[in-house]
DNA sequence: CATAAAACAGAACGAATGTTCTGTTTTTAA
DNA sequence: TTAAAAACAGAACATTCGTTCTGTTTTATG
């Protein structure tokens, strides 16, 4: 008796039986959005299940038929985090005239994130890196293979902008890549310490002076 | 009926009636201090009484007795590590002659201290900001201190390093203080992502290149 | 209309966890 | 030696939370 869609016998046109039978209420991909925004919020461990539902309006057992587990909607969480996190404004750093205005830009972006909520937005990254991390491979390699992704989105930055002369003399772009996407997690910490907008500001100030010819 | 230490009528000479009673079997500073560093390596959620009791070899009643609950406790911690962590190479940059060798002390010390373990230590100030800073004022405030703390203390030493014309032309001490604050945090993002202890070490040169002339 | 089957709502279950309670042991002044 | 009282060990309790179960509703085909 199988009562969940993904127990369905996929064998069966559509996965579905020869019935169309109730059809859903809600929207999988704008739930995930919401549970992602969640546990971007309050991280894996103080996010409940109830914390989900309220969230997303969609019932425990919807939630457990769509996504298995709570471990797993948050793996899909993460992945989509992962996948959208600041995804234009590091694109834009791969175009062959990119320059620090699109550095800084990933910092701004992020700080308008932070600052949207009255309850400041968290970053789900440093959450999971804190938390998981340690204790669960696959999670550390996905972390891993997106700050390595944006390093290099970094790097390649710097690559444009050196050619024009913009970049400090005897910069090393992959290593400052890397001292990049460093810097833009401390922002996620300070900016849960209490510090300013402004402070945060300047905070970016000096991230690019210290690449900046 | 008072059965805990801190409930004892202290009115009595030492706190304690006028019988001698039996002996504590463990101490309570060297206790906090695992407990300290359970909190550190899991944060504040993820670490159970149970694992406070693994970690110290005290009793729960002991540790409700002396620490008041999990709460308490956690705060008591936190307080020790704020009060403590790298206070050695901190301390030093506020001295006259301090220099960039002193900067980097910081930064090394704690990239020794996150790979000590196995298991590798994280950082309770990134743990407590993440979690609980958000939703608890106090903590948020005594975390903010803190940085605001070691902001100081980077500052005094760009302003003892740019006497010897050390320091990267036009940079403002106290906003660079900052800026190494943040970079200090990203740090061990980075190192919860998996990335090797050589490349934290570049980034760290990266960080101290960023503020030299 | 009848029916099969999934979506739904919420009760129920089991495990984990923070906290308290109970009975025993230890200590030293009287 | 006795006694008072705290330290101790671990059982017990209450709550929270992830997960599953049960009964109802909805859908559209036969």
């Amino acid at each position: 008796m199988p009562r969940f869609n993904f127990m369905v016998d996929k064998t069966k046109q559509n996965g579905y039986s020869v019935y169309m039978v109730r059809t859903r209420e809600f929207d999988p991909t704008t739930a995930l959005t919401s549970a992602m925004q969640v546990f971007a919020s309050r991280g894996y461990s103080n996010t409940s299940i109830d914390d989900v539902v309220n969230a997303t309006g969609v019932s425990r057992y919807s939630l457990y038929g769509t996504f298995g587990n709570k471990r797993e909607l948050f793996e899909q969480a993460l992945e989509k985090y992962t996948e959208y996190m600041g995804k234009a404004t590091f694109m834009k750093m791969l175009e062959p005239d990119s320059s620090f205005e699109q550095i800084r830009a990933t910092f701004d972006e992020r700080i308008a994130h932070m600052f949207e909520n009255e309850e400041k937005n968290g970053c789900l990254v440093v959450h999971t890196a804190m938390e998981l991390a340690p204790r669960d491979k696959d999670i550390e390699i996905v972390l891993n293979r997106l700050l390595k992704r944006m390093s290099n989105a970094y790097c390649v930055c710097l690559e444009h902008s050196r050619e024009r002369g913009e970049v400090k003399e005897g910069l090393d772009p992959k290593q400052a890549g890397q001292f990049l996407t460093g810097a833009f997690f401390g922002l996620s910490v300070m900016a849960r310490c209490g510090f300013s907008r402004e402070s945060l500001n300047d905070y970016v100030d000096s991230t690019i002076a210290a690449v900046a010819s």
